[in-house]
DNA sequence: GTTATGCAACTAACTGGTTAGTCGGCTATC
DNA sequence: GATAGCCGACTAACCAGTTAGTTGCATAAC
């Protein structure tokens, strides 16, 4: 077997990517890792530190890739939340690492600042588009960012499964017909409810 | 002291809840919950079984009471995802709870069988209200309730904070407004897009 | 009303196994 | 033969679950 360390390392990443996915931070067992990538569990500590910065690498290399790979176009957001559910598809340890953060980290607050600043971005571009009427304003942009990412990640089917490609076709239709209903024109503000 | 054995039980379920809710079920620690609920370690095996009978106990206390006490207006889901919005308002651990079973325990599908006839039953009323014309049918019965359930939930603060009861009370009409929408009168199907 | 008895409630200390993290040495490659 | 990559074996701490024994309370006998 050759030697390759960047080879070992990535092995390493995709191991721990799976097993943090399924069990969590406090579940995820080190050895299992190493078992799992057919390597050594001191090559964990020799190249990532210790089992909390494997967390942070695993999850730089899965949350934060998606974060920046899907960008928004607040002209189409149904298409936006349309390609996060295919994003959340092919890649389905996304969801759950960003759940098990979320848990036992201390929350969205606690998000990388590399996300964060996406997420303002996100947020500026759909303000953007409120001004300039391409958007109805009846949201805060904040709170409608919220409601199409959530929308969107709602339908995956690690919270509520699907069965059948068909199902899951349908599913992605309700969720990118719900955004587009959010953001259709007409009705009245949030407040005048 | 007094000896009441309901009364130490009632006390290690709470603290076991407050466990729980912040650490899920592998990063509780059982001396942690009997500290807190000022009673000896020995107890919650001879009340509650084991650590994940104990999980048991309070997720059936505090979530499967939740499913149980918002009944569904089919004929007013936004009053209803008002209701969930506030009840998670009120208590804070039953959505963790819900995000901790979800992850550690097999997703939805292991739900309770109390919270999966619920939901069946929810989801018939809603069905019953689209066939009487109450309710748009563009979404299937299970979708409809999906996306109402979850956007009630999506405004929590654990999954991302509000600061400030005007905040939240924005967030509440954001929610409960965009779930109007999605039973507006007018439009296609989710198939139709 | 005082004392003996039975028992549920409770406790301190222990056990067997697990787990994150370390260390000294081995090995392939150049 | 120098060095980066790698490994087996170890340790100290931790943790779920157990056990043998103690304490307070109720009931009843005297």
């Amino acid at each position: 077997m050759a030697r390759d360390a960047e080879e070992t390392r990535r092995r390493l990443l995709a191991a721990a990517a799976d097993e943090f996915a399924q069990r969590g931070i406090a579940g995820a067992r080190v050895d299992r890792i190493a078992a799992a990538a057919g390597a050594n569990k001191a090559l964990i500590y020799a190249y990532f530190g210790n089992k909390d910065q494997l967390f942070d690498a695993v999850f730089d290399a899965l949350v934060v890739s998606t974060v920046a790979d899907v960008p928004i176009d607040p002209a189409d957001l149904p298409g936006y939340a349309g390609r996060l559910f295919d994003r959340n598809q092919t890649h389905p340890q996304a969801l759950r690492l960003l759940l098990w953060h979320s848990l036992e980290r201390g929350g969205m607050a606690a998000l990388p600042p590399a996300v964060v600043a996406s997420n303002a971005d996100k947020a500026a571009a759909i303000a953007a588009a409120q001004r300039a009427g391409q958007l109805p304003d009846r949201y805060p942009p904040e709170e409608l960012l919220l409601l199409v990412i959530g929308l969107s990640l709602l339908g995956s089917a690690e919270l509520a499964p699907t069965d059948g490609p068909e199902a899951l076709a349908r599913r992605r239709d309700v969720v990118t017909d719900a955004v587009a209903r959010l953001v259709a024109a007409g009705g009245g503000t949030a407040a005048g409810r």
